[in-house]
DNA sequence: AACCTTCTCAACCGCTACCCG
DNA sequence: ACGGGTAGCGGTTGAGAAGGT
């Protein structure tokens, strides 16, 4: 059937944005919200379409984004999300306040790949480099993701956590930032949410459905992991939380060939503790897998 | 100073998921 | 249930900056 253009090419601008058309565009989405961005363009006055002007705004212009060098706290927690979620920028860039998906691809792209590969860590599995252990195939194969499931339920938890930046993607059920204007009968990014939250039962359900999970408590400040194990106890085997306790990522726990081995075969590493939430030293899990330390942790301090 | 190479990152492109009539 | 329209995502590109020769 064809798509149809976003927009009228031949009477759009590209390329590199001038100072008048950002100053058009925030002084629009100041007086109106961000949303409908196929008629934004028009209405503000700008020779783009609607695509550019959401990407202008939500890379750039948004006035919560955080400017400037990563932290070295940022770019460990990047790692631990990226070996978690793969290239789901939007969600890692979730979890990071101020920060946008677009940015963390390129920061990802151009400075963690190249400090992981100086650590002898394949970016892509997060895999020693050079790892040839039995039963663990060799980095190069497999990518990070998580089976579909497991990144829904992954998806959902996250998005059930207001961030500092306000964005949000698709699948983030969040409430965003209430929108400045005060009606649009667009679909908005902005002003979806509440409505979002009255429409869209399938995704509360997806994430609430009896299994509220809450991987804040394994991403940010986490508490211990004696503490996330006595909550996963407390619900039922299967949960969202319990399946998270499941998950198998040999991928995070591969510090020699050993640990490798056990890990593979274990396949069953306590998620807190990927995270780096072992201040406190290994937790009951991590014990039980045979000593298979996050490499992180020896990494990251 | 001029040229070349490498790096960075804003912007674009194409696809997919989702919403709505 | 279906199809069109739209927003959002991830991969890629390319212009400009920075560094090297």
């Amino acid at each position: 059937m064809g798509r149809s253009p976003c927009c009228e090419k031949a009477h759009t601008n590209k390329g590199a944005w001038t100072k008048e058309e950002d100053q058009r565009l925030i002084d629009y989405i100041r007086l109106h919200g961000e949303g409908c961005w196929r008629s934004l363009p028009k209405s503000a006055g700008l020779l783009r379409c609607g695509k550019s002007c959401r990407l202008r705004w939500i890379n750039y212009l948004r006035p919560d984004l955080k400017r400037g060098n990563f932290t070295e706290e940022e770019d460990e927690l990047i790692i631990k999300l990226h070996s978690l979620l793969g290239n789901k920028w939007s969600l890692i860039a979730g979890r990071l306040p101020g920060r946008t998906d677009n940015e963390i691809k390129n920061y990802w792209n151009t400075h963690i790949k190249r400090k992981l590969v100086s650590r002898g860590i394949d970016p892509q599995t997060h895999r020693p480099l050079n790892s040839a252990v039995p039963g663990v195939p060799p980095a190069a194969t497999s990518p990070p993701s998580l089976p579909v499931t497991e990144i829904s339920l992954i998806s959902s938890s996250l998005d059930r956590r207001p961030h500092g930046n306000g964005y949000y993607g698709r699948e983030k059920l969040e409430p965003k930032a209430e929108p400045l204007r005060e009606d649009n009968h667009c679909t908005t990014s902005s002003g979806t949410t509440t409505d979002e939250e009255l429409k869209a039962p399938r995704n509360r359900q997806q994430a609430q459905g009896g299994s509220e999970l809450n991987l804040e408590l394994s991403i940010g400040l986490a508490p211990s992991c004696r503490e996330l194990n006595r909550n996963a106890s407390s619900v039922t085997a299967n949960t969202a939380e319990s399946k998270l306790q499941e998950v198998p990522y040999p991928l995070l726990t591969v510090p020699t060939p050993a640990a490798a081995a056990a890990a593979a075969a274990a396949a069953a590493v306590c998620l807190c503790c990927q995270l780096g939430s072992r201040s406190g030293g290994m937790c009951g899990n991590c014990q039980s897998n045979g000593g298979s330390f996050g490499y992180y942790a020896q990494l990251g301090s």
